[in-house]
DNA sequence: TATCATACATACATGCATGTATGTTCTGTA
DNA sequence: TACAGAACATACATGCATGTATGTATGATA
């Protein structure tokens, strides 16, 4: 009586299929603890456990400790790139496009995962490590974009003048990094009040009553 | 009938010297450590050396590695007090106060030991130790002064109405450390910079260029 | 001057996390 | 069915930082 034969018998999973959910299980799990504790407080072994494995599933799929913490920032960015970068730069203007960004990251990082760059940054300021180096590639590449974003503004005149693009757009990306952790996790003002830094820091009526990225998603307020 | 005891013969330093002496280079040794490496990162010989000891003399004056971290961050905090809370405190005006202690704090920053708080408080984010619920206790007194500050200068007027006050001031110091430490080392635009996020995020127009105090004074309706 | 306590330096012991080596179960293929 | 290799688990070895115990020199006190 056993019916075998409807479905294409998933009773095994294939071994890539294997491999594929227990790195990303790993991933997960390792984002949130590189979020919570860091880079050096990181035990793999908790990392292992919270998803499901021992350290010897870990060591199987990432080389070391080193591998395993640039595979979770690679991941951490492609999803930031995917969920906030690209949307926003469909915005026409500048100044919408840098509130947008502001809007999208704050509502990004209310997944704790989000931390994970902003916090090994900070760890390994001035430091000269693999981990390191990339997440300030990173920060270098959000500061280009928002400093290009600065100078078309100020072209348009839609941005006041002011300190260098550059200065400024350090000071933009640090101002919201700030504003959304320490709101972390009090929606929904995290994303109306990392809008109203970002418009301070560049100098532009903030315009409070914006609508919310949430709002816009579900065409109404969120309750 | 030049007497002997007129000058206390400074040839042979007193003990009390000694350990004032080398607790003090300890302490700003190790403040500077927790803020470059945090606390797990941070290796006592380093700290030790760094100040022209051995690990000896630190056992020597602090109990363990928590109570130098608990020593560093009371000597900064008291140092924070004196060079930018209390002055800013004589500001008349909640908005006045709360640029007052943006621009302090930016100033304040430019010494690299200032970001040791800050670093701390995210490396013990949501745990349960010592070090971390005293930084967690000084980052609750900044937004407990900061929420007072907005409450009343909305009653005033000059601050216009927004999110819950406890709300913003967790914002405002976020902005505020986010600006100062994206901006280390980059006088003077982060004086500026920082003033422009907090002005943001309360919502008041931040009057870029000069004194904000008479304008601020007189309120805006909500735009 | 003799003695003690303090301010340090040196040497030792412990724990913990990483990395590696080995063992076991499962999957693909002949 | 048999075998090769991947996907894991278990066991072992190493390094490194902390903390403690011990030793030494300097200032205080009689």
């Amino acid at each position: 009586m056993s019916s075998i034969s409807a479905l294409p018998a998933r009773v095994r999973p294939t071994q890539a299929e294997r491999r594929a959910r227990s790195r990303g299980a790993l991933l997960e799990s390792a984002a949130r603890g590189l979020s919570r504790h860091g880079y050096s407080n990181l035990v793999l072994e908790d990392v292992a456990r919270e998803a499901g494995y021992t350290r010897g599933a870990l060591y199987h799929q990432f080389k070391d400790k080193e591998d395993l913490a640039l595979a979770v920032i690679e991941w951490v960015n492609e999803t930031w790139m995917r969920e906030v970068g690209e949307p926003a730069a469909e915005q026409p203007e500048p100044v919408a496009e840098l509130l947008a960004l502001a809007r999208g990251h704050a509502v990004f990082c209310r997944r704790d995962i989000a931390r994970v760059v902003m916090a090994l940054r900070m760890e390994f300021a001035g430091q000269d490590h693999p981990v390191g180096h990339e997440t300030e590639r990173i920060w270098e590449a959000g500061v280009k974009r928002y400093a290009r974003l600065v100078s078309a503004g100020r072209k348009a005149g839609s941005i006041p003048p002011g300190p260098p693009a550059r200065a400024v757009a350090m000071a933009l990306l640090g101002a919201l990094e700030g504003t959304v952790i320490a709101l972390a996790g009090h929606a929904p003002h995290d994303e109306l009040l990392a809008a109203s830094a970002v418009a301070g820091t560049l100098g532009v009526d903030c315009s409070r009553g914006g609508k919310s990225e949430t709002e816009a998603a579900h065409g109404r307020p969120q309750s």
